[in-house]
DNA sequence: TTATATTGCACAATCGATTGTGCATGCCTA
DNA sequence: TAGGCATGCACAATCGATTGTGCAATATAA
């Protein structure tokens, strides 16, 4: 039953392999091979349960049907929804995804991209540690068709799929601007990356629109983990009473997990002794202690459109777009208090 | 720089490609390779940044080294967590991770798996949907090295790694017992899944065990999603208030969550109106409205044992243990209320 | 000096599928 | 009956790497 070949197909029947191949890819007419020959093929190819050995034919025809997708950290639910939803569009398209994670760590990512081009993928979509992007720039595989997503390198060509970080920065500020508060702090991700670098920018964007200062030192960290939003948050808090924020920007849902630990450990409660708005939604940010105000990325659209981007440049489609960016909306909820100026 | 190979070289020195293959896999002086050559060849394939084209030679060495992954959902944060750890894992053994998405639907997954093998994977990893197990028993490649995690079928004798969820089950019926609840729903994923019906089991033992009566109207269900958990809350609700449950085992931590939203639109508040015990333990859990007692599960474990069990199986060594039962902990917070019967 | 080893490498088959071309056989037509 | 065309398929090269075997040329020994 099992690694039946064309040849155990054609020295049954005895006819060539190349007769067997040609009706099994329905080009049997063109090639003029008899209705009856082309009968005993197909059915002799279901009695024996043949599969065509795609290795085989990938080195034949150079084209893998495979995407490579590397990304930092896949049980982080922001890339695994991504993911989930590269997966189904690539499924769509007749490819299949090889996965791998660098753990934030350039030479893990390097060494993955190697690999994958080894492998002869047809196509790649990374989510570039962002450290260093001398090995996307010169890749082994010049003419590799490749998306970048969530994060991209600023005056580069490369395509990308990204959310609307600027304006979401720019949300978040705004909305914790109107309610009154003037101290806001900024737990940042990993700070070479561009969501941090725009979502900053959108912060201090929306600083200068309400003309009010922006101050550097309320602005710390330098990833994305939960870890970095516990110390950080625990730092704000030795800061003395007078030059404490009243409100923080969280850039990551695992940042404002963290953030929550460290109030709660001081015993603070949010919105009452801090407010905070947090970057992306989840499942679960409307059922926390306090339902968590947060800039929604639209994961599934990301996805969707690294594949539809990919998809195009490996058919060397003239596309109008590969620079795409994804609108990102705030939802308000109750970690912001309101507070009146007197 | 594109797509070197092994001819390339070979031509460019004036050596045939089998001399180059040999110096650039370390075994030139086995086959009498002069130093001089060797030093030429090693000199000129760094020149060329050559790569090996891993397609040819898992062709000729009938080996992909690459392992097939089959998860109903990764962008569920359980198996997202379990994804992770396998690739992990399984890069630290030199495979690479060929990711397919079921939705738990099993003819996406029957034709993942065709496909896969058609891809020449070494071995496969799936957590399956469930419903049929036929494509599994029987595959197309007889002897595919295969370990199931999560999810497996008593009475086989395949491989599988999973959490103990009869000791989950049992556990966190025990503490809602022992906290004085009397009328505990459940609310199911997948009703044909073992991970359903080793839990249903467990929370049944423990109704046996303090001799009390399991009620069968108290369970429903049959998805481990939100939704699931949000329209099997709502019905609970609609009891008349003398069947109405004091307490919710909720099979994942999806259903748990689509738990809080139902009590939170009847605007019931937990533990004073339901308890709830929920399986699955993730960053948020301790940070809800009300911090929410857990069964917790080992995901790394799961998906290290995993990998470890099939490479065990891809060597064909004599393998100890192929059936992998993860101990889980109960994590009490503060869902569940304590009642005292007068 | 001749016979035997040793050194150093090339040749060719192979993995499984694809594809351009070529060669019989049979039929039709002039 | 010879020439031409259609029919029906086989042959062989190819993709890139691996590997058993064979064959020169040089070195060594008798």
């Amino acid at each position: 039953m099992a690694n039946r070949s064309l040849k155990d197909i054609a020295v049954t029947l005895g006819v060539s392999e190349s007769t067997v191949s040609r009706v099994l890819n329905g080009v049997g007419d063109k090639y003029r091979i008899g209705k009856g020959t082309q009968q005993k093929v197909l059915t002799q190819a279901s009695a024996l349960g043949y599969q065509p050995n795609l290795i085989a034919r990938s080195l034949r025809l150079n084209k893998s049907h495979t995407i490579g997708l590397v990304i930092p950290d896949i049980s982080n639910p922001f890339f695994a929804k991504i993911a989930h939803s590269i997966e189904q569009e690539a499924r769509a398209h007749g490819y299949f995804i090889l996965l791998s994670v660098s753990q934030e760590n350039t030479s893990q990512e390097r060494e993955a991209i190697n690999q994958l081009i080894a492998r002869q993928i047809d196509g790649l979509i990374v989510s570039p540690v962002g450290q260093d992007q001398s090995h996307l720039l010169n890749l082994p595989d010049n003419d590799l068709p490749m998306v970048l997503i969530d994060r991209y390198f600023k005056e580069q060509k490369q395509s990308f799929v990204i959310s609307d970080n600027f304006h979401g920065g720019f949300l978040a500020a705004e909305h914790l601007i109107q309610y009154g508060h003037r101290k806001i702090a900024c737990i940042q991700g990993l700070r070479h990356t561009s969501p941090t670098q725009d979502r900053l920018a959108g912060l201090v964007a929306a600083h200068n629109q309400y003309q009010l200062p922006f101050h550097e030192s309320l602005l710390l960290g330098d990833n994305f983990g939960l870890e970095n939003g516990y110390k950080s948050m625990k730092k704000l808090l030795l800061l003395p009473h007078s030059e404490r924020p009243t409100a923080v920007f969280a850039m990551s849902n695992l940042i404002s997990l963290g953030v929550l630990e460290a109030l709660h450990e001081e015993g603070l409660t949010i919105p009452e002794d801090m407010s905070i708005v947090a970057f992306d939604e989840h499942p679960y940010s409307r059922f926390l202690a306090t339902p968590m105000t947060t800039v929604q990325q639209d994961h599934h659209q990301m996805g969707m459109w690294a594949v539809k981007n990919l998809v195009g440049l490996m058919r060397h489609e003239p596309t109008d777009e590969t620079k795409i960016t994804i609108p990102v909306q705030l939802n308000r909820r109750r970690s912001v208090k309101r507070i009146t100026h007197s």
